[in-house]
DNA sequence: CCATTATATGAGCAAATGTTCATATATTGT
DNA sequence: ACAATATATGAACATTTGCTCATATAATGG
């Protein structure tokens, strides 16, 4: 037998968490989040390494952006992303070790 | 300046993980969760104590019930449904405390 | 100034999602 | 056997999602 307090949360902690989780919620997501997690990567690098397109590329980045996930900067032509929140690289990290264990 | 370690993840691990962060990526499930997080509860107590139908709500359970999220234990008529995965409240609470922290 | 490179962005589309509505199923009390 | 109760389930529907394709923008090199 199990029993843990309650999670009490109003409806706008709920929503946020909502979109935190909806963020993690999709399998190339996650594989940019990864790969931002180390170090700094340009658009066409993410394209490269994960064999997608630039421009889906770009739009989950512009996704992510929005969430202020990642950030990026500019070097000349290229737009050079890394991870700006680091609470959700964390998250997957205890994700990942949780799907382990079993 | 922030470098970790690259985060390596199979493509079964990656599914594995999108999945169970869609299962918390909306709002009713989070709700529900954190209902269930506590002790178990009836279909109908969940729908009232949400305000929902019965029918979303119902849903919503065979949902999380399809992904070991939750179980039920069959009282008469009712099912009484309770948390069957307390990874997945880890970390919800993770998750709030960081949102917390901002 | 022009072509090239790197990226962003909007439209469009098929697939997935979350709900409602209607109905099926199973248990209980009479 | 029947009505009531608690829940599951399928169809339908509007919305959202993740992609592609075409095009816009901005920096660079000639």
């Amino acid at each position: 037998m199990r029993s843990d307090p309650e999670l009490f949360l109003s409806s706008k902690q709920v929503e946020e968490l909502a979109r935190t989780f909806k963020a993690l919620s999709d399998p190339t997501r996650i594989r940019i989040l990864c790969l931002l997690s180390a170090k700094e990567h340009a658009v066409g690098q993410i394209a490269d390494a994960l064999g997608l397109s630039q421009s889906a590329v770009s739009h989950q980045l512009a996704l992510l952006r929005n969430l202020r996930l990642v950030k990026y900067r500019r070097e000349g032509q290229t737009y050079r992303y890394s991870c700006d929140d680091h609470h959700v690289i964390s998250l997957l990290q205890q994700a990942i070790r949780h799907t382990e264990h079993r």
